[in-house]
DNA sequence: CGAGTGCCCTGACAGC
DNA sequence: TGCTGTCAGGGCACTC
């Protein structure tokens, strides 16, 4: 659930709690590393540099060149205070205030991996990852080039990363709305109009999630534990059985792209434009 | 390599 | 009240 917004907003509140300190330990709290937890360990002893974003990962810039990973999955919380249960990894410092972060997932889709200097390659989403949405190079040109090369459906593309680094089920759904895109429109089937105007959407809707400190539907939390105020905003998200605030249209929902989709059939179209 | 599918996991909730 | 069934979905392994 946590998508780019709720996970800046998660790095811009961790980051004076964390930046600069040394890790006296970091360790699995209930369990032994497994194949989303990986090389916790090496982490130890070292000083966390910078706390950033790519896409929904958090990445800690150790003093020593490695990297830790985190993914927050479905249900990853971060938290300075302990949570009382599904703690998954605990970080706790040589000294200072908070004495420890917590990592809580309930649903145990998260991850947390240290890595050897900047080497991403057992995580290839994260290592094939587009541009980040506010990047300079992510463009209404390069944003076309990128969807016309594809059969996918934009829904699917734009899930993948691979084509703009973030999205998510929620705000896919609701810049596809508002560009007014089929989210089952063959992307290489978009005219250009629509694709600026999608390419438009996604940043607009992004930065207004960010100042909305993110949408907390069930799970997502702030690390100080408060909810985002984006939920009021959606248009189209979890509005199954709505009707359109554009054109009164009756809401469709199916699964498309493995995701529960909502969309106006009446105003959204497949293709052209 | 691109595209599509199934799986992981557990809490929330609906229905009986 | 308490049980059962369904749903939520990001990323990855796997297949074709």
């Amino acid at each position: 659930m946590p998508e780019l917004p709720e996970v800046e907003t998660v790095v811009r509140a961790l980051s004076p709690l964390i930046e600069g300190r040394t890790l006296r330990h970091i360790k699995r709290a209930d369990a032994p590393d497994g194949p989303k937890y990986l090389g916790l360990s090496r982490a130890a002893g070292q000083r966390i540099k910078t706390l950033t974003r790519r896409g929904k990962f958090i990445l800690m810039h150790l003093s020593g060149g490695d990297t830790g990973i985190i993914h927050l999955g479905m249900t990853g919380t971060l938290s300075p205070s302990k949570p009382a249960d599904h703690i998954r990894v605990i970080m706790s410092f040589s000294d200072g205030d908070p004495g420890a972060i917590y990592f809580r997932d309930p649903r145990r889709f998260g991850r947390f991996i240290v890595t050897e200097g900047d080497d991403y390659s057992m995580l290839p989403t994260l290592a094939a990852m587009g541009p980040e949405p506010f990047d300079p190079t992510f463009t209404p040109a390069s944003f076309a080039a990128a969807c016309g090369q594809r059969t996918t459906g934009i829904k699917a593309l734009l899930l993948s990363q691979r084509v703009v680094a973030g999205l998510g089920n929620i705000y896919v759904d609701e810049a596809l709305w508002q560009a007014r895109v089929h989210p089952d429109s063959p992307s290489r089937a978009i005219g250009k109009a629509r694709l600026r105007a999608l390419h438009k959407a996604i940043i607009e809707i992004l930065t207004r999630a960010i100042a909305a400190r993110g949408t907390t539907l069930r799970d997502y939390r702030q690390v100080d534990g408060g909810s985002g105020g984006f939920g009021a905003s959606l248009v189209v998200y979890g509005h199954k059985g709505g009707y359109c605030p554009r054109c009164d249209g009756p809401f469709t929902t199916a699964s498309i792209a493995q995701r529960t989709s909502t969309w106006c059939e009446r105003c959204q179209i497949r293709r052209g434009l």
